[in-house]
DNA sequence: GTCTATACGGCGATAGAC
DNA sequence: GTCTATCGCCGTATAGAC
C-alpha cells in the first residue's frame, strides 16, 4: 500500500471511470450523485472534478472509453475464420459475449441516450458516433462474412441492433423468460432470411401469395 | 376563470398527470422535480401529494393511465377488416401512429425500464405487465390477422416491439436518418417473413445453402 | 382539496492548503 | 494531484391554516 495522499493519477482516473460506469448505468445519470462516487472510489471529490472538469466530462469520459474499448474488441474476433457461415457465428458470439458479459455497457448507452441526449448536445454527439460505428460495424461484419456487396447491411445491422438493447431493456423489467441459445438461434435465422431476400427481392411477393 | 382557490380536483389531477408525462419523458425521473412540476402546473406542491402520496406514487399512475389509454386505442382500430394483409397493414398503420403521434410514450417506458426499475420493484411491476400486455396485444394482432394458430406468435411480437423501441432510442440521438416509410415497409416484410418461415420452418435450410 | 410555510438533507461546484 | 472545508441551491416531504 502507498501512503494515503499523492496516489498514482492513472490508476485514480481508471477507478473513478470502472465506479461512475456502474453508478450511472445502473442509477442513470441525474441520480448518480459526485458525493457517493468520491465515497465508493476513496478519493476525494475535488480530484474527481480535477480529472473530468465537471459530471458531464465526467460522462463523456465514460461513454468514449467503454465504447472504444468494446467495438474494437468484438472486430478483433470477427476475421479469425473465412468460411461465411461460420464468420457469422463468430460475429454473433462476439455479441452475445456483450449481452452475457457486460450487460451494464448496453444498458448505459441507451440509458445516456434516452435520459441525457436531448439535454445535452455534447453527450448526444458522442452518443451518436457511437452509434453509427457500432452499426458500421455490424453491417461491415456481415459483407465482410458473405464476401459479397449486399445492399443495405446497415438496415440488417440496425435490426440486430435493435433487437441487443430490447434484450437489456426487457430484462430490466423481468420479461427475459426467453434463453439466450433461442435468441441466438432466432437471430441468425432472422440474419439469413434478411441477406437472402435482399440478394432475391422478388422472394417477399412469393410469400405474400401464400397468406392469401 | 374561477376562483384561484377550491379548483377541480379531477382537472388538476388530470393536468399534473399530463404535464408529469412530459416532464418524465424529457429528463427522466430523478432530474424531473416535484418543484418544477407545481411551477409549470399552477397547482402547489402540497396538492400533488395530497394526490398521489409520493414521487413513486406519482410516477406509478402516469404509466398505468397511459399504457392503458393507448393499447385500447391501437387494439380498438386492428378489427375493423378481415382479409389478412389488410388486417396486417392496419396493425402497422396504429403502431406507426403512436411512433409519429407519440414518441414520447415509447420513450417514457423504455427511460423509466432502464432508469428506474431496477431499484423500485413496485415500478418495475406495473412495467412488466405493461411490457407482457403490449407484446400479447400485437401477438394476438398477428394471430387475428392470419386468422392461424401461427406458433409463436409472441416471439414474432417481441421482435415487432424492439425495432419500435429501437426506433425512439435512435431518434433521440440523431440517428433517425431513415424515413418512416422504409422503417415500415421494411417491418411489413420482416413480418411475412416471420409468418412464412414458422408456418413452413424447413424454407430456412434451403437458404442456408444460398450462403454457401 | 388546496394553500403557505418550513424542515432538512444532498446536490454540483469552488477556494486554498499542502 | 489530492486534500479539508464550505457555499448556495434545490430536492422530497410534512404541519397546520382555511
Amino acid at each position: 500500500m502507498t501512503r494515503p495522499r499523492r496516489r498514482d493519477p492513472v490508476a485514480s482516473r481508471e477507478k473513478i471511470l470502472q465506479v461512475a460506469t456502474d453508478m450511472f448505468s445502473q442509477k442513470g445519470y441525474a441520480a448518480s450523485g459526485v458525493d457517493e462516487l468520491a465515497a465508493r472510489t476513496g478519493i476525494a471529490k475535488t480530484a474527481i472534478y480535477y480529472h473530468f472538469g465537471n459530471k458531464e466530462g465526467l460522462l463523456a469520459a465514460v461513454l468514449e472509453q467503454t465504447a472504444r474499448e468494446r467495438i474494437n474488441r468484438i472486430e478483433a474476433v470477427t476475421y479469425e475464420v473465412s468460411n461465411p457461415l461460420e464468420r457469422l457465428d463468430r460475429a454473433l458470439a462476439g455479441m452475445r459475449a456483450l449481452v452475457e458479459e457486460r450487460p451494464d455497457l448496453l444498458k448505459l448507452f441507451q440509458l445516456m441516450a434516452l435520459e441525457v441526449a436531448e439535454n445535452k448536445p455534447e453527450v448526444k454527439a458522442i452518443l451518436h458516433r457511437i452509434g453509427t460505428e457500432a452499426r458500421d460495424a455490424i453491417a461491415r461484419g456481415i459483407r465482410d462474412a458473405l464476401a459479397t456487396d449486399l445492399p443495405d447491411a446497415e438496415g440488417v445491422a440496425r435490426l440486430v441492433l435493435s433487437v441487443l438493447l430490447a434484450l437489456v431493456t426487457g430484462r430490466s423489467i423481468g420479461m427475459e423468460e426467453v434463453p439466450l441459445d433461442t435468441v441466438f438461434a432466432e437471430l441468425r435465422r432472422l440474419l439469413i432470411l434478411l441477406v437472402a431476400v435482399r440478394m432475391n427481392p422478388s422472394m417477399v411477393k412469393g410469400l405474400e401469395e401464400m397468406l392469401r
